[in-house]
RNA sequence: GCCCGGAUGGCGGAAUUGGUAGACGCGCUGGACUCAAAAUCCAGUAUCCCUUAAAGAUGUGCGGGUUCGAUUCCCGCUCUGGGCACCA
């Protein structure tokens, strides 16, 4: 019998699904594992070979738990709502349901054949409204909560409406926006849109005006996440800061509980600091500068770290998006201040970002330094995020180089503090130092003086004590068609939440998805989008909401009463092992931890933290060729002539090229404008360029595994994707070395069949053949926990040539089990052919015996002042003295020693022996 | 600019965390089997010196240091990947 991967692993393949050999259920009696796999985003693309790199690892922890007697959860399903299937039905008008739908039957197709072990029974869609039902129930229990700052907790908002009856704004400490404080009386005097205004400013899900990343493209909002350099993640397209009303989650309450919590996690150090930085965490203080405007007098709050630097603040700036900007215009100034907003408003977020021109326009009024009284001016800048802290800033150009910058442009004056401080050229930025020019900060350092002022400013009443986030509240409105409709009604202008049972709340039917002529979102061209009478919200959730909750819905995934049960949540509590990507760094694992902190404080989830350990599989690249044009021809040289005419690059696909030489037939067939394409060959050959670049569909460079399978099979796909190199780390798509882990599994059927001749017998092994065995054991187990698995499989090959010819059923056995996870369908055919009746899957991890590997005798290279001379071979388990006193015996030691005197002997148990002669 | 990583043969990568650097695989060279090829098996494969071998020397991005001993620890650079970037 011939190893026949195609045969072997279509048969086992439909065996584990007919058997659902993969289902779970929760069972006291076992200890649980929880193994997930960030869910993917079925793209129109298909899977490529990238994408099973995460899900094979997983996929062979989860085995190995369950060889480890673990009752493992490894579920899986699609992040089904979101950008590309909307743009898609946009321009061709179909539903992106069925879009979704094609790509996720696709995707399956791809997943069964490399014969992962998940829980299909499990699965579920995001864009489902079984699913997403409880993605709009989370949300109405943030629109019907406040953040408690006292507690530390999301609380019932009638709760807080019980605080306002009984002691007014004031009885409570609460993460909120902006209001007039009020009374007990007068809470009960509101009308109730007042009181429905009000307590927008504390729900976690809130509605509220904030500058927000406009995408004029897409035609919605998007979150920071989804920007990079000014952006748009999705497509690219430029962003603008705008001012607009939008729902938006409190994320910013749960700062520093998300950033507490990254301790306790598993996680790699580099993605923890990511997380650290976007939270960023401030210390420094709140003051408060009086301004005077055409007469009349404000009071203006900045916040700064700084505080030990107020003697040298020669102005103020204010952000264009601040809402002092328009109360603090002197009537003299107001034609240039709306001028500069204008401009201002006019450029992109990259244009913004990347000009760093120091703009800026004076503002017509003037501050009071609170600690020295005198008058600055206050000016209006955009280089202040309206976002950050106040939106207000006191200016130090002498130690802050933003500042500086301004101050040398507008001709404002420097005032440096610290003693010896060169600010002629540049301002010192740098923490340290003497105080100077600073009344009685004079003589301090810098590190007494910060807080020595802010404990000045207290004792005044001018500012406090203050921490500030860069972590910002999520915007989490879209104005857009495929994603979860908002379930909140507008009675009398009040936004009012649909009852329980209203849930789910379906995406209606429209007959385009464009966003209505008056630039209403896609929702507006509902025929009857409304609930009882009143109109219903018609922006939708951004993609993020339906996968922060997930991983809580795969451990009950039918349960029509709730997210998840009791039962089954406190059984399998958490993920204990996460593997994905770090692009979501900021995104979905910040989203995902705060709203699972926020179902933790009401008691629907038990574990404060989703994910307690997380691997992020690298990527893996493509390697796309290049065909160089000579411009405005239709004439293509090869790579070693390029240099000689001026050209154009141009992709080619990676299946007309094999060996960096183009199949120029190919070539012309593939597009109508090739079919008279010319080629300027070298040694009659077409070379093409190539690079090492993301790996997608627009560059040609995708390789689809499903090739891979039909050429080799998923155990070799699967074996050489964890071969390739430490899973964290990004490496080029390359077959170089494919063969070699094909050679291995055939090389291990061998060991069975001998062409038709069966192999296998009860011989006793040996002692040798006991120790190839148990060494792998012992390498396995520790490299699987340590997610080494380049290494694990290179102690196969080890094994295998070490057991060359070996058939004995006690060393073959538990060789399959232990091949099991890696290849699971050839060691599920052999295992079955050994005679077992059941699945390889509830087989158990062979044991590891120690006393098999320790070798009778051990080599001690004996070296001299570091060089290595001889190699003394000592029976094992010699205690190092004794090693010592055989060393200074020895008679080949003596004719290296020739008469020296021995200063001392070193001796690291099982390792070396140095000797160190005396000079 | 700031914050994390990384740098080892022709290539992907190992190295029990301070102890024989280069495991394993690819590639390459030679050999066996074969009419031949494929497949399979065996041997060799860091560099230099050398006809070859022995022996030796050099060698983990560069320059220093600690140590009997450094790919591993410390200091200073170079290159490179990633993240953040007017965050006051």
């Amino acid at each position: 019998m011939d190893y026949n991967f195609l045969e072997i692993e279509k048969k086992w393949q439909e065996y584990w699904a007919a058997n659902k050999t993969y289902k779970v259920e929760a069972d006291s009696a076992k200890p649980k594992y929880y193994v997930l796999d960030m869910f993917p985003y079925p793209s129109g693309a298909g899977l490529h070979v990238g994408h099973p790199l995460g899900y094979i690892a997983s996929d062979i922890f989860a085995r190995y738990k369950r060889l480890k007697g673990f009752n493992v959860l490894h579920p899986m399903g699609y992040d089904a709502f979101g950008l590309p299937a909307e743009q898609y039905a946009i321009q061709t008008g179909q539903h992106p349901e069925k879009t979704t739908k094609d790509n996720v039957a696709r995707y399956r197709q791809q997943l069964d054949r490399i014969g992962f072990s998940f829980d299909w029974d499990r699965e579920f869609r995001t864009s489902d409204p079984d699913y997403y039902k409880w993605t709009q129930w989370a949300f109405l229990k943030m629109f019907s909560c406040w953040y408690d700052k006292s507690m530390d907790k999301a609380r019932p908002i009638e709760e807080l409406v019980a605080a306002f009856e009984k002691g007014g704004s004031s009885s409570v400490n609460a993460a909120c926006g902006e209001h007039e404080p009020f009374s007990a009386e007068q809470w009960k005097g509101f009308s109730d849109k007042h009181k429905a205004d009000i307590l927008m400013q504390y729900r976690i899900a809130y509605q509220g005006e904030s500058t927000v990343n406009w995408c004029p493209h897409l035609g919605t909002v998007l979150a920071n996440d989804e920007v990079k350099d000014g952006f748009s993640e999705r497509g690219g397209y430029p962003v603008f800061q705008k001012k607009m009303t939008q729902w938006q989650l409190r994320v910013s309450a749960y700062a520093e509980r998300l950033l507490k919590g990254l301790d306790s996690l598993d996680w790699t150090d580099s993605l923890k600091e990511m997380q650290r930085n976007w939270i960023g965490r401030s210390e420094g203080a709140e003051m408060v500068f009086e301004v005077e405007c055409d007469g009349k007098k404000h009071e203006v709050t900045i916040f700064t770290t700084r505080a030990d630097t107020v003697f040298g603040v020669t102005f103020m700036v204010l952000s264009p998006e601040s809402e002092w900007t328009a109360k603090l215009t002197s009537a003299s100034q107001k034609a240039e201040v709306e001028a500069y907003l204008e401009s201002v408003k006019k450029k992109t977020e990259r244009e913004r970002i990347a000009g760093k021109a120091v703009t800026g326009v004076f503002s017509g009024s003037w501050a009071r330094n609170p600690l020295s009284g005198e008058k600055v001016p206050v000016w209006i800048s955009e280089y202040v995020l309206a976002g950050y802290g106040t939106g207000a800033i006191m200016a130090v150009p002498a130690h802050d180089s933003r500042d500086y910058a301004f101050a040398r442009k507008f001709d404002l004056p420097v005032i440096p503090l610290i003693e010896g401080a060169d600010v002629s050229k540049e301002s010192f930025d740098a923490k340290e130092g003497i105080m100077c020019n600073s009344g009685f900060l004079n003589g301090m350092s810098v590190k007494e003086a910060i807080p020595a002022a802010i404990d000045y400013v207290e004792a005044h009443g001018i500012g406090r004590r203050k921490v500030n986030y860069r972590l910002r509240d999520a915007i989490f409105s879209r104005q857009r068609y495929w994603g979860e409709p908002f379930p909140i009604c507008f009675k009398g202008g009040i936004a009012t939440p649909l009852p329980i049972e209203a849930l789910p709340l379906t995406l209606p039917e429209i007959d385009q998805y464009k966003p209505t002529d008056d630039g209403q979102p896609p929702l507006a061209r509902a025929k009857k989008w409304e609930f009882d009478g009143a109109p219903l919200e018609t922006s939708t959730m951004p993609g993020f909401a339906g996968s922060s909750a997930y991983y809580l819905r795969y451990m009950d995934p039918h349960n029509d009463k709730a997210l998840v049960s009791k039962e089954a949540n406190e059984y399998w509590r958490s993920v204990d092992l996460y593997v994905g990507g770090t692009e979501h760094a900021t995104g979905h694992l910040i989203y995902s931890r705060f709203w699972n902190k926020f179902l933790y404080d009401l008691g629907y989830a038990c574990e404060d933290e989703p994910f307690r350990k997380l691997i992020n599989q690298g990527m893996i690249q493509g390697r796309t060729s290049y065909a160089y044009r000579i411009t405005g021809t239709n004439t293509y040289v090869s790579a070693g002539l390029k240099d000689k005419y001026e050209t154009s690059d141009v992709r080619v696909p990676v299946s007309m090229v094999r060996n960096d030489r183009l199949d120029t037939e190919a070539f012309r067939k593939w597009i109508p404008e090739n079919a008279n394409a010319e080629f300027i060959l070298e040694d009659g050959e077409f070379v093409c360029g190539w690079a090492i670049e993301k790996m997608s569909k627009t560059f040609f460079n995708v390789v689809n595994p499903d090739d891979v399978c039909d050429n080799y099979g998923a155990d070799t796909l699967r074996l050489y994707e964890m071969f390739l190199g430490p899973i964290e780390q990004a490496k080029p798509w390359s077959t170089d070395g494919i063969d070699g882990v094909n050679r291995f599994l055939k090389k291990f059927w061998r060991m069975f069949w001998d062409r038709d001749k069966w192999l296998v017998t009860d011989e006793e092994p040996t002692k040798a053949e006991l120790k190839a065995l148990h060494k792998l054991i012992g390498k396995e187990q520790e490299d699987i926990e340590n997610f080494s698995y380049n290494t694990t499989v290179s102690a196969f090959m080890i094994a295998l040539n070490e057991l060359q010819g070996c058939s004995k059923k006690a060393i073959l056995e538990p060789l399959v089990v232990l091949l099991s996870p890696f290849a699971p369908h050839i060691a599920e055919e052999l295992w079955h052919q050994l005679g077992h009746e059941s699945s390889v899957v509830y087989a158990s991890f062979p044991e590891y015996k120690k006393e098999y590997v320790v070798d009778d005798s051990v080599k001690y290279p004996v070296s001299f002042n570091g060089k290595t001379r001889f190699i003394l071979d000592v029976p094992a388990g010699l205690s190092v003295p004794e090693v010592e006193k055989l060393v200074r015996s020895d008679a080949q030691t003596e004719k290296y020693l020739t008469g020296a005197e021995i200063l001392k002997v070193i001796v690291v148990p099982g390792r070396i022996v140095n000797i160190v002669l005396k000079k």
